[in-house]
DNA sequence: TTCATAAAAGGACATTTGTCCCAGCATCAA
DNA sequence: TTGATGCTGGGACAAATGTCCTTTTATGAA
């Protein structure tokens, strides 16, 4: 749910510092603000350096798909760029947030050169396949109660870090069908206690 | 539905034919044959030359749920080892099939020296990405009759070609829905018809 | 404060999907 | 032939989910 990279987050920080910010920047984001657009041009590669994100899809429907939450040291934008194509996915801010941002010729030129950061590069693209890969499968094959249960497990305070209709959204559910089944969590909760 | 990478296929065959075989050999598989066991150790790199392969995950519940199917060009085996972790699916041949083989060390030096390998195996992957995220996304927002009107858009034999469990592993339905709706659309197909 | 707006919760009903089960049909071996 | 087996399609009912709508509770701006 909350992915973060900290292999990433500190390779890419002690570039910053050896490389005295050339070709690494730091940007500041406000809550709510699109990092990248769905269907535009992406010129440049970003890493979480602080704060949270959602990478979703907008489908024709009008429904958004929460694909994942991008915390400390998750990379986006090298999808698009390996694949020369239109972005697929909006990156959303939803707190405040610092992003590295790297123009996309120099992440290139860094992939091509620094064979550190392409095996790492290799690595991050391998886990986000392993990953959504793995999510899918647990999604789709058990019913909404027991999702809720993993998540809760994995992150205790994800019903206050994430807003209700991107957990909805996460879990390709309505708002509705989320309440109910968090409501008979807490019941059988609570009756496990009484007795 | 069914992935086909023509790039890495031609590729593989040039670099088979120009190494003289050396580190590459071609493999026989039965239909019915498992190529990669979950949670058992990937030794080696594999590329699809011909036939067609599932990809699927089996959960703690005993539904399989199928990733995709691996057609010419497809490569498996290479995120467990960039990952370095065993295999999360299992790669099973639906018909009679030939693939590439190459062994882990050998493919690691290769994506190390081989520049324009490196690129396309990180094409490879983000591809994979890009793909399985639509794909999800898509099969999450919409209803299960307009995901079957988009395979026989796509695919127009995909009914033929693939079993019906496994088509309905791969919409993560069960096979009374699959066909409730299969019988729907053909319904409303002859209706249309005859006006 | 007050108003407007958004987020959260849940009632009522329709629709969809899953579960369980059985019938029909083909295949194959005894 | 006969019986066993497996595969397919579909009926009937239960369960889960979606849709639509209302109410309540924050939240923030004027």
């Amino acid at each position: 749910m909350i992915r973060i990279n900290k292999e990433v987050l500190d390779y890419i920080t002690k570039l910053y510092c050896a490389k005295n910010h050339q070709g690494i920047e730091i940007l500041d984001i406000m809550s709510g603000q699109h990092i990248i657009e769905q269907q535009s041009n992406v010129y440049d590669v970003y890493i979480v350096k602080s704060g949270l994100a959602k990478c979703y899809l907008t489908e024709d429907t009008g429904k958004d798909f929460i694909q994942e939450f991008f915390g400390e040291g998750e990379v986006f934008g090298e999808v698009e760029m390996f694949n020369d194509e239109l972005s697929f996915c909006t990156i959303e801010a939803i707190n405040q947030m610092e992003v590295f941002r790297i123009k996309r010729n120099h992440f290139t030129q860094l992939v091509e050169t620094d064979s550190k950061l392409n095996k790492l590069i290799l690595k991050t693209l391998a886990q986000k396949i392993r990953y959504t890969a793995l999510r899918h499968s647990y999604h789709q094959s058990h019913p909404i109660r027991v999702n809720l249960l993993r998540l809760q497990k994995q992150f205790p305070n994800f019903i206050d870090v994430i807003a209700k209709r991107d957990i909805a959204n996460y879990l390709g559910i309505t708002e509705r069908s989320l309440n109910r089944n968090l409501k008979t969590l807490n019941e059988s909760k609570n009756n496990r206690s009484i007795n």
